[in-house]
DNA sequence: CAAAATCTTGACAACAATTTCAAATAATGA
DNA sequence: TCATTATTTGAAATTGTTGTCAAGATTTTG
């Protein structure tokens, strides 16, 4: 006997299996309080456990959401993941994660996904391309939840979600620069096709416009090293390199800064006394460096957060439609000083 | 309309459910060319996609297997994560994923498991408490296969799965260490309720005694902060106290030798000038740190492949019942060097 | 050319739950 | 006391598949 069903409580009880089903589901149908005590007995002797399969099937709504993102290594998206899990554990819903490593079939992803009657999806914004676009279209024709974190893709402007807004990033990192008597400054970043790094150009260069100081496209250093860490050494190098002079750097992220400051430190140029080093997220690693981190926080995990709730909320047909948006703040540490000091 | 079913192909085809059925489930039972193909254009026009609700509560299974970590913002576990989903993705299986972080109940977890009669569970060591080997014994009785990993577990003897001899581990990093002319080593570790931390002092103590050298339990410094990197930073603190003199410390993992090494840096002790620093997994940290760490290499991505292929090949019967060690290595960079040098 | 074997297809019963509709019983009111 | 209402239960349909069994059509064989 591999799994006991209301059937077989049914019998052992001699109810019928729809008032078992009343019983056992959390039903708001009347029952006696007698045959309730009864059956929920029996159900314990046999060790009974809902077939999860034959009641979405039946309600059309498995309890699952779906997590898209392009890979777990990065902290930012561990993070969010974190939050997600909460949110969704919370409200007895688990967690289906599909990560979009080149290698996995991106269409086979989505299938899958409507073949589970999933509750609601949740995407990074990173994992949007342009075929996919029309399926998340089709999924929410089904009624299905969609919601986008972290930047507002460009080619899939509909849809809404919980982002962080890295243009006023930019702007309040070059801000807090500017304030400090930083004059020249640099943006170093890995490939530039993501839209939060191009953002994060635009908030840059939207500050020193408003300051009135000089920016160029050549204060831009972009590397398409696969590794946050590699471009980081490889950023530093092209920066020092190209004789053009800075007091501060922006890095796109923490892990570029660190590698930023590894290579700096292997040239005997020191942090922030020759120059200040900004990062931004404050994942671990901010903290985890020598010295630690000036950066702009992105609060991944209450991204996550929110976004879970987002697509409950959804779900439940309410919220449709709208989305948050997450302030960024400064948290200040050691990497950054006031020009000349 | 919101999804179109084989009862929807049958009638627009003039087939019946069963032959369509036939062709769309990818069954070997024979079908004329031109009905399949005929069938298979139908689907296309009408966006058929199965649902898998039915077609498991008909074959009672899943292409589902649930993964047990305690946290994901440990790089041992996203890495193992990382594993388990290529080698599941490769076959067709999703990948459900469950945090045990102290708020989620543990044993509504193995309900839900059940209760989605999911193919198989890959579970780390760390996340098997007393109440749940139960829970995990009934779910193999109903011939769902268990994997654990990272390490086998006292309290769960009778489980296989894909481990890491920390003991080995233990002994290849001392011996390392002795080879270079180290004779005073220092064990650094977080709390050591962990069987992984505590097999990993056995095999130190293992090695110093091998080669006859003196080893006292006071030579192994235990922190009970919850972050990592701040425990290291407090285990440097300790130990530097305590008074003993080394020439060496081994640290239970990376970020906990990143925390050492911040620490010793603040105090303007030099690595590995004046100490050499051994770290345990060789995460991402080893490289980003300053000096880069030297470390033993834990592949948790491979641990998290070879899970997920044990698991596929004894749900299909084969496999019954085996163990997988992996092997531990020396990753040689700069934060160690031979005594005296 | 009839009999046997092979190919295709269809009807219908599972799978394990939920839900609608109706029936039986108990309680209430005139 | 009888009709009416409220309470509790059961029978049966439904969800979308798969799989068994049998039947019809077609081909092969003696």
């Amino acid at each position: 006997m591999a799994h006991a069903t209301i059937k077989d409580i049914a019998k052992k009880t001699g109810f019928s299996i729809a008032t078992v089903s009343r019983v056992l589901s959390g039903s708001d149908y009347p029952t006696s309080p007698e045959t309730k005590r009864f059956i929920e007995q029996a159900a314990k002797e046999l060790g009974y456990v809902p077939n999860i399969l034959a009641r979405s099937l039946k309600t059309s709504a498995s309890e699952e959401v779906a997590v898209i993102i392009p890979s777990i290594m990065n902290l930012f998206y561990s993070n969010m993941v974190m939050g997600i899990e909460e949110g969704l554990s919370r409200n007895g819903y688990s967690m289906l994660i599909y990560l979009m490593n080149g290698h996995s079939d991106r269409r086979a992803i989505l299938k899958s996904i409507r073949g589970k009657r999933i509750s609601g999806v949740i995407i990074a914004a990173d994992c949007i391309s342009e075929d996919i676009v029309s399926q998340l279209t089709a999924l929410r024709k089904e009624d299905v939840p969609v919601v986008v974190t972290d930047y507002k893709p460009v080619t899939a402007e509909s849809f809404h979600g919980v982002f962080f807004d890295y243009r006023i990033g930019g702007q309040m990192a070059t801000n807090y620069l500017l304030k400090l008597g930083h004059e020249h400054i640099a943006y170093l970043t890995m490939s530039i096709d993501r839209t939060s790094r191009a953002n994060l150009w635009e908030g840059f260069r939207m500050a020193l416009e408003n300051a009135q100081k000089p920016v160029s496209p050549d204060d831009k250093f972009v590397s398409d090293n696969l590794s946050e860490f590699e471009a980081g050494k490889e950023l530093a190098g092209m920066m020092l390199d190209s004789g053009r002079k800075y007091s501060a750097i922006i890095a796109n992220n923490d892990s570029v800064a660190v590698g930023i400051m590894i290579e700096l430190a292997r040239r005997g140029i020191r942090v922030p006394e020759d120059i200040s080093v900004m990062g931004f997220d404050d994942s671990v690693f901010s903290q985890m460096s020598f010295p630690a981190l000036t950066t702009i926080r992105v609060d991944a995990e209450m991204i996550g957060k929110q976004a879970s709730e987002l697509v409950l909320l959804e779900r439940e047909g309410r919220a449709i439609g709208y989305s948050v948006y997450l302030e960024p703040s400064v948290i200040e540490r050691q990497s950054v000083s006031a020009f000349g000091k």
